[in-house]
DNA sequence: TTGATAGGCAAGCAGCTACTTGCCTATACT
DNA sequence: AGTATAGGCAAGTAGCTGCTTGCCTATCAA
């Protein structure tokens, strides 16, 4: 649970995070030319590979492989736990 | 927003909203005191005033002065901004 | 087999963050 | 006035984070 808000503290993670949820099963490669000719985010390969190993460990993220390529997919399970935990509404006292 | 999230990345601010969620208009004093025996969480009085500072500066908790007072509120406002950002649910491709 | 493509691992560094300590201000009580 | 209470300000520190650089592995095409 702590994992799921730490990795949507980064605009870049949300970036990426909008971008899947646009757009489903992007490989790391194509995250990439995105976030650099969209979002003017000019990161190293490696450093958006960190970033997807977050958002991956928090569940936000979940991958499949087929041969050389990884294909990401967003997974909107976490949020449900986050959007829960505090009422939307302001309580009746 | 990006303060929105940050301000969420912290047990101890997400336990502060807890227990303003729980009771509002909570003092300083007071919060301390819940921190420390209900959580376990013996932090000084200024670690805790920075991390509501943060939450205040992200308006998810709001202030009335009173005296020399300061009453505590949690406000869900902006959890709305966050919660409607990605789908919830798995898109029907 | 050789070379290009897609991605992974690990060390190093600058900047930020949570927390502490020490001191100061303002309100209330006697 | 004097003292206790509720809170604020600021500097310092240890640890974490985001990013880079450099090198390595695995798959595909010629």
């Amino acid at each position: 649970m702590a994992d799921v808000f730490h990795a949507l503290d980064d605009e870049t993670r949300r970036i990426i995070l909008d971008e899947l949820s646009a757009r489903d099963g992007q490989t790391l490669f194509e995250i990439c030319s995105v976030l650099a000719m969209r979002h003017q985010r000019g990161l190293t390969r490696q450093a958006i590979s960190q970033h997807l190993a977050v958002l991956e460990s928090a569940h936000l993220v979940v991958t499949e492989r087929r041969g050389r390529s990884k294909f990401h997919y967003f997974n909107p399970g976490p949020l449900a736990e986050i959007t829960g935990r505090w009422p939307t509404e302001k309580r009746t006292e």
